[in-house]
RNA sequence: GGGCCCGUAGCUUAGCCAGGACAGAGUGCCGGCCUUCGGAGCCGGUGGUCGGGGGUUCGAAUCCCCCCGGGCCCGCCA
């Protein structure tokens, strides 16, 4: 139990008993105050059901932490006493200050970024990744045993298709220089999209004339995306064109690919993809070392299918009770009804889900499908949690997932398997298409963001060292602090400003922080200090310090990195304003001395553990 | 057409789920500090019909209804 949440017991006791209200109720209702002449603690009565507020009685007085409890408008403020919090919160403060654990940890498996192997990484995968990072590093923080986990999407169509283009190119190494996943990425949307243009030409004939403007248009679009594709590389471009236009049915050679590959077969097809898919991912890790972010292991689809679960989820399918024909084909009906299990899946009341196809015709798996054998895959390894960081974009699939799986009888897993949604992210107007080769790759925007960083460090005659961890910085906390559901319409320049609200100022406030103590020389006491000294801005970092706990632990609970964000930059604001106009290890009292010793110790503590948990690295120079 | 998400100062955004005190920041713009224990800083000013309209309530940015705008989904893709 932390100082803070010992005073906000205190609280919480005196207005239970002069209120006659529930304490669990005034507990909910307590909140911290927005304005600093409202005191530190705040509830207001209506919300307890009272509607006469009385003063209050003089003996309510005498607690620890909170001094005094002001009657304004319908309001009860408490103001605590800051030097029974200074006291409390120094005598012992530890070096995990902040960091509670919870008493009974789970074990939890996070699935974060699972892009497909066919193109590099791009600012969409980049929200993923370090959204799926940042809420690990939350989760573990509160105790839980994490695994990050990356699911390889590589039996799907698009990897087929990949293949199918590295073939016709008779299978060449990467040139000398260029990124592997960029390279795969240039075969896959050059192929992808001369696929296209095929389908639609064929189309084009037997359209009626309003799908025949559809389909133009549409058409203008992958011309388009195909020129850009071709002032990239000529010759790789016609090459691949006059493959694929040499052969009389590409689909039918990508339906092979996928037979043969899910089969797993044909030595020769799978060595081929498995080539291609980890070379991919070897080039995904590269990208997303730059950023910090690690996985406890890979799991292959294709594995899954080899090793019998997908077969056996669609034996389970086929022989439940909610198994249908839909449109010619097997499907299992999962807009389940009851509006209980519908709350418990989180399936919105309007929506009507649509049925789960269970296979292709031709016998092959499809993703959802997939999906279900991964889920009791992880759940099988021990997992009581699974949180899947998608795009909302996937937001039906996802319930259809929850929902099959309750159908099917895995009722627990159903309910414990959450879906970490994030809004698209656009790019200045234009759209991506990772089909179409549209996209600016993870790569392009770190290098952006560290030429900028590069640059100020430059300007400043800064520590060229800590290069890579500033653009980290830089890009984490653009991205943790916005909500996941907000979209994000991604500009270089907000990355590359390195103002007031960005990771960078929130490493510079620790550094200033830091150096003061490193300079300090002397172990300050609590004892010693001088209490009669925390008052205005010195007051309002301790107790903003003393909140940290109850921030922390309501944040990570909530996997809301951006209130963390919120505050840990209210944590550097104080501190910078008084920085700004106090001296530390000039003040000559050494009773004064301590006391803002302390306090810029409980800064540099905060600071450190809170940006830790968002990935950004603390620095000592920069 | 149906469903889901979003709409708060010029721009980015917190507060909305669990309704309460003059809606809080950053950036931009205008003016000041002039290098300090690290200026990636500090101080002041400017800027808001909380998309619009109804309703519920003592009280609505927050809850309910309708409308408007943006995004996403509605494939035997993922």
């Amino acid at each position: 139990m932390s100082v803070i949440e010992d005073a906000i017991r205190e609280f919480v006791e005196i207005v239970a008993r002069v209120t006659g209200a529930d304490a669990s109720k005034v507990a909910q209702e307590v909140t911290f105050s927005n304005r600093e002449e409202f005191g530190d603690l705040s509830v207001a009565l209506p919300s307890l059901g009272v509607k006469n507020v009385q003063a209050l009685p003089e003996s309510l007085q005498g607690k620890k932490f909170v001094r005094l409890v002001k009657k304004e408008k319908v309001y009860y403020n408490a103001y605590l006493d800051e030097k029974e919090i200074f006291e409390s919160l120094f005598q012992n403060l530890s070096e995990f200050y902040g960091i509670t654990k919870v008493d009974n940890p789970k074990y939890i498996i996070v699935e974060h970024t699972s892009a497909n192997p066919i193109h590099p990484l791009h600012i969409g995968h980049m929200r993923n990744a370090i959204l799926g990072d940042i809420i690990s590093r939350m989760l573990s923080c509160r105790g839980h045993k994490v695994e990050r986990r990356f699911y390889v999407n590589d039996a799907g169509r698009q990897v087929a298709i990949l293949t199918y283009g590295y073939i016709k190119l008779n299978k060449p190494d990467p040139p000398v220089g260029v990124k592997a996943d960029s390279w795969l990425g240039f075969i896959y949307s050059v192929t992808n999209v001369v696929l296209e243009i095929r389908k639609i030409k064929g189309e084009l004939n037997s359209a009626d004339e309003s799908r025949r403007a559809e389909l133009i248009k549409r058409l203008d679009e992958l011309v388009a995306a195909a020129a850009t594709l071709e002032s990239r590389d000529r010759e790789t471009f016609y090459r691949l064109v006059d493959a694929i236009n040499s052969d009389p049915d590409p689909e039918k050679s990508i339906a092979d690919i996928v037979r043969k590959y899910e089969s797993g077969t044909d030595k020769e097809i799978v060595s081929t993809v498995r080539k291609l898919v980890d070379m991919a991912l070897k080039g995904f890790q590269e990208s997303l070392d730059k950023l910090g972010v690690k996985f406890d292991g890979f799991d292959y689809e294709s594995d899954l299918l080899w090793r019998g679960e997908v077969k056996k989820v669609i034996e389970e399918m086929m022989s439940s009770p909610y198994r249908i024909t839909y449109k010619d084909t097997l499907a299992l009906e999962v807009n389940v009804q009851d509006e209980r299990v519908r709350d418990a899946l989180e399936i919105p009341k309007g929506l009507e889900l649509p049925p789960l196809v269970i296979m292709r015709s031709d016998g092959t798996s499809l993703y959802t499908t997939r999906d279900v054998a991964y889920t009791l895959y992880k759940f099988s390894r021990g997992a009581e949690v699974v949180i899947n960081v998608i795009a909302e974009q996937q937001s039906v699939p996802q319930m259809q997932l929850r929902a099959a799986l309750y159908l099917l009888g895995h009722k627990r897993e159903a309910e414990n398997l959450f879906h970490y949604s994030y809004a698209m992210v656009s790019l200045q107007g234009s759209k991506m298409s990772g089909r179409l080769g549209k996209y600016v790759s993870l790569d392009e925007v770190y290098e952006l963001v560290k030429a900028s960083v590069e640059q100020k460090i430059n300007e400043k005659g800064g520590n060229r060292e800590v290069i890579p961890e500033v653009t980290s910085g830089a890009i984490r906390y653009a991205i943790a602090s916005v909500s996941a559901n907000k979209q994000l319409n991604f500009n270089v320049k907000t990355v590359t400003d390195f103002e007031q609200n960005s990771g960078p100022y929130l490493q510079y406030t620790y550094a200033r922080a830091y150096n003061i103590l490193d300079k300090a020389n002397e172990e300050p006491s609590v004892s010693e200090a001088d209490p009669n000294y925390i008052k205005g801005d010195w007051r309002n970092l301790l107790i903003l310090i003393a909140k940290f706990p109850v921030v922390m632990k309501k944040a990570c609970d909530e996997l809301r990195p951006e209130d963390l964000v919120a505050y840990l930059r209210e944590v550097a604001d104080v501190f910078n304003k008084v920085y700004n106009y106090e001296r530390v290890l000039q003040e000559p009292d050494r009773g004064k001395r301590f006391t803002k010793l302390l306090i810029v110790k409980g800064v540099e503590r905060v600071l450190h553990n809170g940006l830790s948990v968002l990935g950004i690295t603390p620095l000592k120079r920069m």
